[in-house]
DNA sequence: TTGTATGCGTTATCAC
DNA sequence: GTGATAACGCATACAA
């Protein structure tokens, strides 16, 4: 078994005869290392192919610090934000990564809560912080005030570009509606009537704001009409009055659209009326109690988000942003997938 | 700033009055340790939630050398699988892995050529193996002879399911049939015509195998039925002459599903034909050339199989059981997608 | 600015 | 079986 040959920093600072220390710091863009020979030590460093390993690195500094907070709107989906979180956090922490994970649930706590627990990273000098579910106005204060403290955070579903955040990992809700749209014309494709309206989750929000701006202007295109929209406001009840709302008045319905994951009630309602199976149905995201759905075919399809991956991909690249001083782009996306009672198997 | 309190070997070693080399062999089922203090540091070591750091103890220990056969069948479908591994093993080198990536391409190089690879990394007695695009009955000896010096193999794309590979990432090819037929039945499904045609690959794939079955089987639950099934051998000329030949003997074709990435003749047939825009099609895979068929609407729907992501997979799970002892299922599956016009954006 | 020495958490080698 | 101790590849406090 031949020797290795692994170049490391001593390789180098023996082929260059300067102490390992200036090679070290050859790669620290804030250490401080005569130009020419800063130059000359990564010049050689290519040639040989050298790459510092991170994780030797990692061992001899300090832990890395982070700070998560999940302030639960629907509960289902931010728990797969955390699951994606938690998952990241596994396969990295061997980087010495100490990982903080606060979870508050809309409902049962209060704004102020989740605000105190930033303010607590804040004081515990956290390096960073990911927070999940607030879209709120008063966020980007505090948001704020732990960038000002150097402190780098990220955001998962919602944008808060007003905010000084090093970047969010958001859904694509515009490629979502158009999807939704593209969906409900080739379901329409050679049907007579094209009627369709739209349920959403609360109008307030802005996700629900893009959805609607962009299935609406992808309708056309797609050649259907959309004869209504009504805001479930993210309530079962409301979206259960609605749905009947909305075949008393457009009893010709030909599509549906359910931007929310709010669609329990419509599912239940399309089974009740016998021929409404007919009705072209697209939903959102991918839950246990749509399943049964999915496979009568009520549902024909569902977007799913993604939300795992938003999780992990928050924490993946904060981490690298933090180690690494790697570039992050502003906004990180998910890609939406098209689920069908055919793949269904492949996310239960 | 607290003094932070990472519990190391030391800190248990301490707590319990051994050496850190106890605690060390206590992680190795294969170091000779007596079972109580075995047993007393495992149950101690789970109190202070302490898991060993891998990226440490990787440190220590002789690199883990893996290499990679790729012969490429279709060379941008392989591309892709080459980039996934490629980039897992960035994520992972950190942990000490040395990669030997081989690149042959079926046309240009012969099998004995693959093979003789295989030998050479027997020979030199990497860790692991990758081979990807290989599934004809010879490669199994050689996969067997790697398996008996201790070498772990993964195949990706292609089953291998009689060797003793470790275990092989692939398409969930059941799964991309009943996909298909589930969007030609929604593009179908106001139809008047149903009529549907199939184009394959190579037949002798099991690949395509499976497809056929699978659509086939698919097919009636979804209300078209298929009149005819052309094999293109994965050769332009061939798929160019059986679009030809297949509007001639079926003029009425209501749907077309062509399950290999061969699907460019297809639509350039659609385009020359006027009215043919409204003929369904669902494609295979995702490329530079599908496009603007996508775009144009000649092609409804096309099915992907994130080939980088098989890749990825196999590379990831080849380190964790060379390096953890984790165990492995025996087959790991990519999630198809369905990509539209709409979405396409997203994969460019 | 530059080099020396030490530590990071773990395994391997060698003694006992 | 068990325990010291030298690596592993790198960053950094400290000294020069």
């Amino acid at each position: 078994m031949m020797k290795e040959n692994r170049t490391t920093i001593y390789t180098l600072a023996e082929e260059l005869g300067v102490s390992v220390a200036a090679i070290s710091r050859a790669f620290d863009p804030n250490s401080r290392l005569s130009q020419e020979k800063r130059k000359l030590i990564l010049a050689t460093a290519k040639k040989y192919g050298y790459k510092p390993n991170k994780m030797a690195s990692r061992l001899s500094m300090d832990p890395i610090r982070i700070g998560v907070l999940n302030f639960s709107y629907i509960k289902a989906f931010y728990t797969e934000i955390l699951e994606g979180i938690r998952s990241a956090y596994e396969n990295l922490k061997d980087y010495k990564i100490e990982c903080d994970i606060r979870v508050l649930q809309r409902g049962e706590d209060q704004m102020s809560d989740a605000l105190e627990i930033l303010d607590e990273f804040l004081i515990k000098k956290y390096d960073g912080v990911i927070i999940s579910g607030m879209y709120e106005e008063c966020v980007v204060e505090y948001v704020n005030k732990l960038a000002d403290a150097g402190i780098r955070v990220a955001t998962v579903q919602y944008n808060l570009p007003d905010s000084r955040r090093l970047f969010s990992s958001l859904s694509n809700y515009e490629v979502i509606g158009q999807m939704a749209a593209q969906l409900c014309g080739m379901l329409l494709r050679s049907a007579s009537c094209k009627k369709t309206v739209m349920f959403t989750g609360n109008h307030a929000s802005p996700t629900h704001r893009t959805l609607i701006q962009s299935f609406r202007a992808a309708s056309a295109e797609n050649g259907f009409e959309i004869v209504d929209i009504y805001d479930t406001q993210d309530r079962a009840e409301v979206a259960e009055q609605m749905v009947n709302r909305a075949f008393r008045e457009h009893p010709d319905i030909a599509a549906i659209y359910a931007s929310s994951a709010n669609s329990l009630p419509i599912c239940r309602f399309l089974e009740k009326n016998g021929d409404a199976r007919s009705v072209v149905f697209v939903a959102s995201d991918v839950f246990n109690d749509l399943y049964p759905y999915l496979e009568k075919g009520y549902i024909d399809a569902t977007i799913y988000q993604e939300p795992f991956k938003m999780g992990y991909d928050a924490f993946d690249r904060l981490f690298r942003s933090l180690a690494d001083a790697e570039e992050v782009e502003e906004v990180v996306y998910s890609t939406p997938r098209v689920v069908l009672s055919s793949n269904l198997y492949c996310f239960r």
